[in-house]
RNA sequence: GUCUCCAUCGUCUAGGGGUUAGGACACCGGGUUUUCAUCCCGGCAACAGGGGUUCGAUUCCCCUUGGAGAUGCCA
């Protein structure tokens, strides 16, 4: 039987990162083994459900390039949007409330808090539901209901034995039926089901053969086989995935930094850096490869190598690989992604004209080399299209110098920048150096208040490449108007 | 509280009855270099504790401790 897996999000929030690692497994394990990917969506949360939320969905699965083989609109199972298969909830609700194993609940949301505060306050060892409503006459019950009494349907949990399921990366997980969920809604008020009741019917219906998702699951597993068995099926494969922690050693959350994908994208993260980062998210290969792009992974993942213990997010190492794939990335590649980028902070007209482009042709091998988040580009560059209009003196002023002697070491800057174009790099490197040494001066004390003048910052691309791509007589006046400035202040 | 799960460097991890416990990020040092990066070299750093089993446990078992998750008409 071939594998068929499903990532099955609400859309009532932005995809994070604990989301895209489930749906990045389930994806790869489908590839890996020849199987189906499929997408679902579990909208039965009518309250918190956003089309907003729908749209990140699909945005963030295509910008990282995860293709479903099912989903909404395709396949042969459908629909795939739970709040489109309602009725069939309806059906299997009943199907069970027929059998005796739900039964209707008439108890309001006050009593419910009632019970789990005066649970709360005896520290009793019974935990939520009191099965209140579990011996209630059928017939009764339905006569209440018909009345349009507002009720929910619970499924009548065993009150002994015990259940188990085989977890293919945990192993066996057994719960006492006691200890597990008592009597949980299947059936809401409004009549959509609940998360247990959808999932478990879709799963069986769309012949989902693993179930791979997140931890937080293992509590409701052995209830889900519970309905499983409710309804004489067999469940499928389950395999848990290990959590995904913030620093601080819990679920990962906004508290902890950016989770969700649209943030990553907007700071200038690159989809391989993300997948490649997040797929070792609990999961290795070898003791030493680590560079994984999507197709690697479409061959490679296997569920073996998937390992228990909760992983932390490490935004440093995914920020390590976001450089490495920058550098990865062809010339053409990464100006398509640069280019809105100036534009939208407007380093760049929109359309370039041709001396930006020019200039930008030249300064991309420089950007290449550094950038680590594609939005560093524009304060990177910035300098070679616009005009400065303040410096930071202090800047521009280097180690064991007063800043009266400015105005003369930038003076010799822009003298030395007279030549410029009839030198080559080497030479200009040299006239700098002789220069240094004859006022005295260590070379980095001359090129220090230079580059501050012309880049506008300490840090910067190389000097004499820059000055190149900016043109000498720019450079030059920049020299003067920081000469200027620190002049008016002595 | 109760239930369930987990436990190798700070972090992600490899390994597995006998290893100098390997790699990567981060960090520190050095080299290249006009700054910043990149790049190269080197270093620091771990089997939570206690009992077993065994000739031998980091590895297998138990307990303790620690951590996490679940305990919803959210998923």
């Amino acid at each position: 039987m071939s594998v068929r897996v499903r990532y099955a999000p609400s859309p009532t929030g932005l995809q994070h990162i604990g989301g895209v690692r489930t749906a990045l497994f389930n994806y790869f394990f489908a590839k890996a083994n020849g199987g189906s990917f499929i997408l679902r969506i579990e909208d039965t949360d009518r309250e918190r459900y956003s089309d907003e939320s729908l749209q990140d969905l699909y945005d963030t699965l295509n910008w990282l390039g995860v293709q479903w083989d099912e989903g909404p609109g395709k396949g042969e199972y459908g629909p795939y949007v739970q709040s489109e298969r309602f009725d069939l909830y309806q059906e299997y609700a009943q199907k069970l409330l027929d059998e005796g194993k739900a039964y209707y609940c008439f108890c309001t949301a006050e009593r419910l808090e009632q019970v789990r505060e005066e649970q709360k306050k005896t520290k009793s060892k019974q935990q939520g539901y009191d099965r209140h409503c579990r011996d209630l006459d059928p017939a009764e019950a339905l006569k209440r209901r018909e009345a349009g009494e507002p009720c929910v349907i619970r499924l009548k949990v065993p009150m002994d034995g015990k259940t188990t399921f085989h977890d293919e990366v945990m192993g066996d997980i057994t719960r006492k039926n006691s200890d597990v969920s008592p009597d949980p809604v299947i059936l809401k008020t409004d009549g959509f089901p609940t998360y247990h009741l959808a999932n478990v019917i879709d799963d069986h219906l769309m012949g989902i053969t693993h179930i791979m998702r997140a931890q937080e699951w293992i509590p409701s597993g052995p209830l889900h086989v519970i309905l499983y068995e409710a309804f004489g099926w067999t469940p499928p494969k389950y395999c848990h995935l290990p959590l995904v922690m913030g620093k601080d050693g819990s679920k990962l959350s906004k508290r902890h930094g950016s989770t969700s994908l649209v943030d990553f994208r907007k700071a200038g993260y690159l989809p391989e850096a993300i997948i490649n980062y997040v797929s070792l998210l609990g999961w290795s290969f070898d003791d030493s490869r680590e560079f994984f792009s999507r197709e690697d992974l479409e061959e490679l993942f296997s569920m073996e190598k998937i390992n228990k213990a909760p992983a932390v997010f490490d935004y440093r190492k995914l920020e390590w690989f976001n450089g490495q794939y920058i550098r990865q990335r062809s010339k053409d590649s990464l100006m398509a992604l640069l280019l809105p980028i100036l534009q939208a902070d407007g380093v760049v007209s929109d359309p370039m004209t041709d001396d930006e482009a020019s200039i930008l042709d030249g300064a991309f091998p420089l950007v290449h080399e550094r950038l680590k988040f594609l939005n560093d580009v524009s304060e990177m560059i910035r300098f070679l299209f616009r005009e400065i209009d303040s410096w930071n003196a202090d800047d521009a002023l280097p180690r064991k110098i007063e800043m009266a002697q400015m105005p003369s070491i930038l003076d010799a800057g822009a003298a030395l920048l007279d030549g410029f174009d009839e030198r080559s790099q080497e030479e200009n490197e040299q006239a700098f150096k002789d220069k240094a040494e004859e006022m005295g001066l260590k070379l980095g004390q001359i090129m220090q208040p230079v580059r501050v003048a012309v880049t506008g910052t300490k840090s910067s691309p190389p000097l004499f490449e820059s000055i190149g791509l900016l043109g000498k007589d720019k450079a030059i006046a920049r020299i003067n108007g920081l000469k200027g400035q620190i002049e008016a202040t002595l």
